[in-house]
Order: structure tokens, then sequence, then C-alpha cells
DNA sequence: AACTTTAAGTGACATTGTCACTGAAATGGT
DNA sequence: ACCATTTCAGTGACAATGTCACTTAAAGTT
């Protein structure tokens, strides 16, 4: 599939000359990946660098046995650095990134990107910044791991994950997932938060019934 | 300070043509630390590329309450680059570096920076893999912390702090500052490894008596 | 309606983290 | 040498979190 001008939704890539942005659109390859496919795994990193023109990717990390931990998401305009890292590294490492929604992404192949990130000032900074980005954010994964409370970390997922609605559709299984705990500690969490009138539940659904008690949960 | 060809000593540099080296010789300030400095800190971040040319740096993050995690280490011939990342990031972070031997750094100002990034392909490649080791050292660290046990979490770090000694000269408190938990948990489970008669302790000393057996805990 | 699958609840227990201490070993001054 | 101070380690009680082995409930399937 090919899209035109997709080289405007990006800071990296906007901002280039027009004739440079001409190739761009003609050697990236746009694919579409249905919410909940792979997009990558341990087994199968692509060689390419990724840009995320539409949609949003979950990047998480799994255990031998079966636990799992959100490391951060990819939003549209953002590029997928990790893939790039994972190519340079001989390191085991076990992160996996799945389309949350439905996605779109250009594929840029890795001779081109070298090339871009010689030539372009522009993109250069872009990719460092992805990169930097992505750092800061697992310092935050690693500090609430190892620092926070999980009733806190909970309250502050369950209003990011709301945004500005009241409902979140998700399973307790998931959840747990998010945070890199087990299903039952978010059960128990949750029991005590709707006890305390904060959330309603009911099957596959928690509703956000006092936001403000929840934010009030993530300061104290 | 200076020193003299610096630039052999660095997979990004050592490569580069002869006039290029002797200008990175001239504008990039050698600095003295001695062991147990701060070498940057959320309130102190340098605005250069720091390149270690002599030592070793250990890099940990910090909670308000005092509790500390190791995040990873920087050798003699690597750089620095989390601190580039935290220039480019607006966001908080609490990772900070200190001195773990006397060390040598070789500060290179961003513009200069900037230009070798430009215009240097090996130097590209040295800073690239020098991000990606540290995200693939911070997936490890996340990892470990969420899924992990503590007591083969310590005895890994035993070894590695060990290396090919027997003998480690640190306290309670600083190996809970590596894994990121409390003084008490490493005091109960170095408790158990010398009832195991794993270890010998005394004050400020551990002497890994059967480095087998931890090696095998660290398996199973 | 009966069956299957998936989601959630629960109690018992293990591990890890916190708190408030105590005691022992090194350090430094006089 | 003696004492005071500081640093390091030990400990028991308890809280928070993770694990296990289930049960119960809801939604989808035939």
């Amino acid at each position: 599939m090919k899209i035109d001008n997709w080289t405007d939704r990006f800071a990296g890539t906007a901002g280039l000359p027009r004739p440079v942005q001409d190739r761009l659109t003609t050697v990236g390859r746009a694919i579409r990946v249905k919410a909940g496919e792979v997009i990558f795994s341990p087994t199968h990193m692509p060689d390419s660098l990724l840009f995320l023109y539409e949609g949003r990717i979950r990047v998480s990390q799994s255990s031998e046995v079966g636990r799992e931990i959100v490391l951060y998401r990819i939003d549209a305009g953002d590029s997928c650095v990790l893939t790039t890292a994972c190519m340079l590294a001989e390191e085991a490492y076990n992160a996996e990134g799945v389309a949350e929604t439905d996605v779109i992404l250009i594929k840029l192949p890795k001779p081109d990107f070298d090339k871009l990130v010689a030539e372009e000032e522009a993109f250069r900074k872009f990719v460092f910044a992805a990169y930097s980005r992505r750092l800061i954010d697992l310092l935050r994964v690693v500090d609430d791991g190892a620092f926070g409370r999980i009733d806190v970390r909970l309250a502050e997922r369950l209003l990011i994950l709301a945004g500005n609605q009241k409902e979140i559709q998700t399973t307790h299984q998931l959840l747990a997932g998010e945070l890199g705990t087990a299903r039952e500690v978010i059960s128990r969490v949750l029991h005590d938060f709707q006890r305390r009138a904060m959330i309603l539940q009911s099957r596959g659904r928690i509703t956000l019934q006092d936001k403000a008690a929840l934010k009030k949960l993530t300061l104290g």
C-alpha cells in the first residue's frame, strides 16, 4: 500500500526538503495491522524502522511464567526505536509490540534510514528524541515497579486508560498485565476501590465514579 | 587537563580520520573525578556528551523515601548517553551517576557532538549502540524487578560483584541499593545463604564460599 | 437448556517490604 | 586506654504483595 505525504505527520520528516520527502514516500512501505496483532516480538524483529502513521502500539515485556508488564505505548506520529535497538544488541530481551488499535505503519528499510540519519539534521533529532523518550519511559517503569504501591499505580493507570471517558472496557487480567502484577492482586484492589465507592465494576467493564478520589490517591 | 589520543580508546572514534581525531583531542576536556563523587544527577545534568576514559560509573535511581536501585554500570570505553537523553526530555527523572572508582571523563561539548554525529558514520553507530545497550539494560532491570525472586537476584549480583574474586567489600545497605530493596531483606537472605554455607559474613565483607551453589540458585 | 469459555471472587499461605527496635563493631577524640 | 559516636547488622511483629488452588458467575455456543 502507498500513502501520499505520510512524511507530513512526523516531526522528523515534515520539515525535510521536498525531494527528500518524495523519495521517502517512494521507499517507505505502508502496512495495515489489525488491532491485537503482534507487530514485533523476540522471535520476529523487523529490520526496518517503523513509523506509526495511525493508531497505537502497546509495548510490553513478558516473563517466562506468563506474567506481563506494559513498558510504554507508541502513538501516531512517533517511531518505534526499540526494534532498531534490538537489532544492534546481541543480548536476549523479551519485549513485544502489539497493535492496540487498527494501525498503519510506514516501514522504512534500514539503508534508507541510515542515509536519512546521515544527511538530515531534523531527522536525526527526531530519532534521538524518540530514543530519549523511551529511556525516560523505562526509568519511570523501573521507579513505579520498584518503589510504587500497587493501589496508587492502579489508580493512576485507570485514570490514564479512561482518558476523558468514565468507563473502561478491560479485564482484571489485562490490568494485571499493565502493571506487571497478578490478576488476584488487581481483583483485591478493585474490590477495595468499589467498597470505597470510587468505581463500579461489572464483567469486563469498570466505571470510574469518583475520579477525584482516585486522583487524590495518586498524590498523598 | 589534556589527554593525548584518547580517541584511540573508543569504538566510535578510533577509526576516524586523523584530522578529526586531532580536532577531538583539542575540543574534548578531560576531567578527573574521585571515587564516590556524583557525576550527574537530576539537579546537575551536564550539557556535554561524556566519554568514560578510565574507571567505572554506577547509574542508579532513587525514590523519594531514600530507597535506591542500580540501573547499570558504565565501563571505560563507553559513553554516557543518559545525560544526552535527559537533555532532550522535559519529563522528570531521578537517575544519578556516581563514580564507582576514580574516573577520567572526556567531556565533548554538544556542538562538537552534533557535528560528529552528522559527519561520521562510525561515531553515529557508536552512539546508537550506546543507546541500545542502555535500553536493553533497562529492560533487564524491569524484568528482574517485576518478575524475579530476591534471593535469585541477590545471588546473581553477588557473583557479578565478586568477579573472579572470592570476597566482596560491601554492606547490606549497599546491596539493597543494588537491587532496589530494603536492607532488612538483604540481611534476611544473606543470613539464609550463610546458614546454607554458601557465604561467610563479617562486618562490611562477604566471602563467597560456594559459588557453584549460588550459581545453581540463579538457574533452577 | 446444557455446555463451554472467560471473568471474577476467595481463603490460605509464601514472599517481600516496613517499622521499631537492639546489639555489635569500627572510629575518633581526649 | 577509655568513652562517645557512628556505622553496620540482627530481629520480631506486622503490612503489602504474590501464589496457589480452588469456587462462582456471566457470556457465548450448540
